[in-house]
DNA sequence: TAAACTTACGTTGTGCGTAAAAATC
DNA sequence: GATTTTTACGCACAACGTAAGTTTA
């Protein structure tokens, strides 16, 4: 029995569903389905009663539950205890983060990574994902949380720790504006705003279009910009139309300030990548981020 | 972080030293050195401080010692509580045990079994080997504890479960009494006392003799008895010589009722197997004794 | 029939043992 | 130099994802 399969339990009983748990454990439903079979089958008897509309638990496994939650409470008095000992919680880690992560997803995580880690210091380094990669290279930053598209290099770890699909942001006003999707043939008509060249959001784009066989040239772009905020800006009023994370712009959109399109045709996903140099030494501190950032709270919009 | 390892981590604070840790937990010493480094890797610390005379806990060391006790005590009070929901701790487990292990070693791990599960009911059916084997075989024993030789059996599950040496007994009184150790040739000359076929001890012994080339007719057998208890007892009076387990004489070595040589050229130890069969499904409680077994706790002559 | 869980299977990573090396008394 | 821990490497098993199957409201 390890902690991660009571955290897992934990998850479950808490949502009392094995799909909702598998997602917001960054898992596959089967896998969560493997981990409560080991379980039950370790403990000798059913925890769940399934149906098809979730599980309940049974009396055995509110006695699990019961206890798992005191082990992980437990467990995370015991990594505080060893922080203050070491004085490692006072200690600084440096990010590199991309502009949709740094602005979008980090700082929930970096929120409630401080109310674990109090006296934490963490400084985050905003800029596009190119940079960030060099800064990982040149040691300038403990880490970077980079948007793919996804690459290897022999000096660097790079491990995906999330996601978040990709979609044209247009202005409400505009008639397409109407539709949920549009193919690449409409799109090469409507003028594009882009960020520049390093923007991860421009490079998924870019190799989805490779992809398609259509030139990149061919696109209609009418105006290149090194900020997202002047790319919301200007799509919002109509100036044309762009590319983004759907995370980072669900606040426009609820607010009616965007609309937002699907492509058709295409799987555009952007992935969210942790970059470190293989031969980097971590402080106690940041191998707890780490963890923290890898692990079931990985990285999510919030 | 799994319980496995706060168990092998008390383990080696207990007895300061890998070597021993290793030995207890029947692993090999770089499996403990792998698991504490993954521990101190996790924790961001050193957890124990190396020399050569063995190692002592760091400061963070005793907090994890501290919790990890804590957390293998909660545990086993978590699988009690659910054993008493269940009452599975009142069922029965009927277990085949050969001669050495039954008389030897079994007892002792029954009864550490029972101190935790007060209300067992273990039945323990000791035979030889072979009918050992057949008792699993035809459902009519929940498991088996089998001395070696190993082999393999479609509808059997079979693992090693512990080991012993195997060794010359004679009566102190013999002159071969004087050495420590003897070779084959010199064994052919004496008169030899076996158990019967299919016992596992004459099968090791058997199989070991068949690899020098030696036929076994070369052997001086001048007596075959159907009980350990008999064997003993002939050899002590000095009617001639046998082969048994180490352990299972180390009371009569001490007492100087008897002598042991090892065999020379030879390495000759008897594995002990756990033998089931694969279609067999086990009550919690029977689940609960096979990872008694299994664990760390294995079997082991007390 | 749609949503939930299970089974089957191929791939990847972790844990262990063996063997050889390094460190310490 | 003997004892203890570490490193290197090969193998086996466990965990996960994909895909297909089964159950139930």
């Amino acid at each position: 029995m390890n902690l991660y399969q009571f955290e897992l339990f934990c998850q479950i009983a808490k949502v009392r569903s094995f799909t909702k748990a598998a997602k917001l454990m960054h898992l596959t439903q089967p896998a969560i389905s493997a981990q409560v079979q080991a379980m039950e089958n370790f403990y000798g008897t059913k925890l769940f009663e399934r149906s098809a509309t979730g599980v309940k638990l049974t009396p055995a496994g509110e006695l699990v539950y019961k206890y798992a939650q005191h082990f992980l409470a437990e467990h995370e008095k015991l990594e505080r205890e060893i922080d203050n000992l070491l004085g490692t919680n006072a200690q600084t880690i440096v990010i590199g983060a991309s502009t949709t992560i740094g602005n979008f997803a980090l700082p929930c995580n970096v929120w409630s990574f401080k109310e674990k880690f109090p006296e934490a210091n963490i400084r985050i380094e905003v800029d596009n994902s190119q940079k960030v990669i060099a800064l990982v290279l040149d040691g300038k930053v403990d880490f970077g949380l980079a948007e793919g598209p996804e690459f290897t290099n022999p000096d660097l770890e790079i491990k995906k720790v999330g996601e978040s699909q990709v979609v044209v942001i247009t202005s409400p006003e505009l008639p397409q504006a109407q539709q949920n999707s549009i193919t690449i043939e409409e799109l090469k008509k409507l003028p594009l705003i882009l960020r520049e060249p390093g923007s991860s959001v421009r490079e998924v784009f870019f190799e989805a279009i490779k992809k398609t066989g259509i030139p990149a040239s061919e696109l209609n772009i009418v105006l290149e910009l090194g900020s997202f905020q002047g790319v919301l800006e200007a799509v919002k009023k109509g100036h044309g139309v762009s590319i983004s994370c759907l995370e980072a712009v669900k606040k426009e959109y609820h607010r009616k300030e965007l609309h937002y399109l699907t492509l058709k045709d295409m799987e555009l996903t952007m992935p969210f990548l942790l970059v470190y140099r293989k031969d980097r030494t971590f402080s106690p501190l940041a191998k707890r981020f780490l963890r923290f950032i890898i692990g079931p709270a990985a990285l999510e919009f919030c």
